[in-house]
DNA sequence: CTAGAAGTTGACGCAGCGTCAAGGTCAACC
DNA sequence: GGTTGACCTTGACGCTGCGTCAACTTCTAG
């Protein structure tokens, strides 16, 4: 007994394509193949067709049941990895539904997306800054602290950091120097905030690479059209970056 | 203040390419082109890339993306549906993981491959049959009952099932006419067993073309090799269909 | 001036087929 | 024996989001 592409595939509730698809994969070869070129399937190629849609249904990859019908594995080892798989690629997405409700309560309770700029920054930046130089292990750190602030927390957190970034404004509109005591202290302001986040060398009391950090940062002002930005003007940038380095060099 | 793309790129942690893909596919051109053919990305288009990669991380397509950021839906909206689509993902490869451990467990409590062949035909194949005569609902019903039962259950099933077969068997080989009373009697046995499954029409009381499924269950026996080799040989899965048509005919 | 870094535009690859397109075969009917 | 219509074949593009060469031009620093 013998069937076309066409038959099996309606007995099999796939389509010829697939058939066809399986053969050039060389996943299942027609039993005959006619002087005309047409495909033939027998006993044997149903019964190696009904164990690949068995395992295509179970949501395998076609390599994956390659295998298994090599032998190179046993069924059910390919079944406990593809169900470990599984499992992975659910907890995935639950992190990612749970991160993006994050998101959405926090556009909900009126944090425009243009306000998140600063943390934003922090993010996406200072990621570069942080992973480049201390690897992407602190970076995970920090990046865990925050997603694991609540969202009063955040909103605190955002608040000292306005509250800073208002009170240089203020300072660099009054025209005092850089160095200049008021300056200093809010330098010393700015780091201690800094230092907050786990995972940075102030938070681990690594100097030498907490001075790099600070000028480092001070730099990203001046840098960044963002922060920029966010200083009213280049020069309030300026005013900051200067204020920072200037406090990492003498001062910590 | 402008960048290269390289530049760029570094800053947002991603990859020129993709980058270039963005600005192939209309997400985000550069700000400037230079007469060299140079990307340029000004602030704007840092701002803009900032919230594409924001949505990116929370595992939103281009699309949709694209979408947002062109006004047509609001930001929320987005990010509302975005997290629909993923619990409906996340839903379906939870049933997945149920119905791979649900075989898993079949095949550790012992069940070869090769021996779910009768159900695995009766899956496929009389899919076939019951979809096309009966329409896909019909099947629906009856896989969900298959699917619903415990494994115990299921043994239980098959138990009978291999029962009938081997009685099927022995009355082959022991030369009866397949309209003889003990053949017949088998055929009644045959058909109480296929009306168990509800969807059939045997077991919704239709009569006449219950006679046509028997009819049809019948000449399976003959056509397909897998039932043909579950009845030792050509000539027992004659002897099962002639027995059950005689039935269908005269005493249904 | 030259090397090397960085820019550009293709184009293939991946997963698993769906979906034309263009053309050969086969079974059946007139 | 010719026509028709159903079924077969091999290509080849499309989808998702880029990674990864390849081949070539342009900028930058010494």
């Amino acid at each position: 007994m013998e069937w076309t592409i066409q038959e099996l595939a309606a007995r099999a509730g796939i389509t010829s394509r697939a058939l066809r698809h399986y053969d050039r994969v060389g996943l299942l070869p027609p039993s005959r193949v006619g002087a005309n070129g047409y495909r033939y399937y027998d006993a044997t190629a149903v019964a190696r067709l009904q164990r690949i849609l068995l395992m295509r249904r179970l949501g395998m990859g076609l390599p994956a049941i390659a295998e298994v019908l090599a032998d190179e594995v046993d069924a059910r080892d390919g079944l406990r990895a593809h169900i470990a798989a599984l499992e992975e690629e659910r907890d995935r997405i639950e992190r990612q539904i749970r991160s993006v409700r994050h998101t959405l309560e926090a556009l909900e309770a009126g944090a425009e997306p243009q306000m998140d700029v600063m943390l934003a920054g922090f993010n996406d930046h200072y990621k570069d800054e942080v992973v480049s130089r201390w690897g992407e292990r602190a970076f995970q750190v920090g990046n865990d602290w925050w997603h694991g602030k609540t969202l009063d927390e955040q909103r605190a957190w955002k608040r000292a950091a306005e509250d800073l970034v208002a009170a240089w404004v203020a300072a660099a509109k009054a025209g005092i120097s850089p160095t200049s005591e008021h300056a200093q202290s809010l330098a010393a302001r700015h780091v201690r905030w800094l230092s907050q986040i786990p995972g940075t060398p102030t938070a681990e009391g690594d100097r030498e690479r907490s001075i790099e950090m600070v000028k480092g940062v001070g730099g990203m002002f001046v840098e960044d059209p963002r922060f920029t930005g966010m200083y009213e003007d280049a020069a309030g940038a300026r005013f900051v970056r200067d204020a920072l380095q200037a406090y990492a060099r003498t001062r910590m």
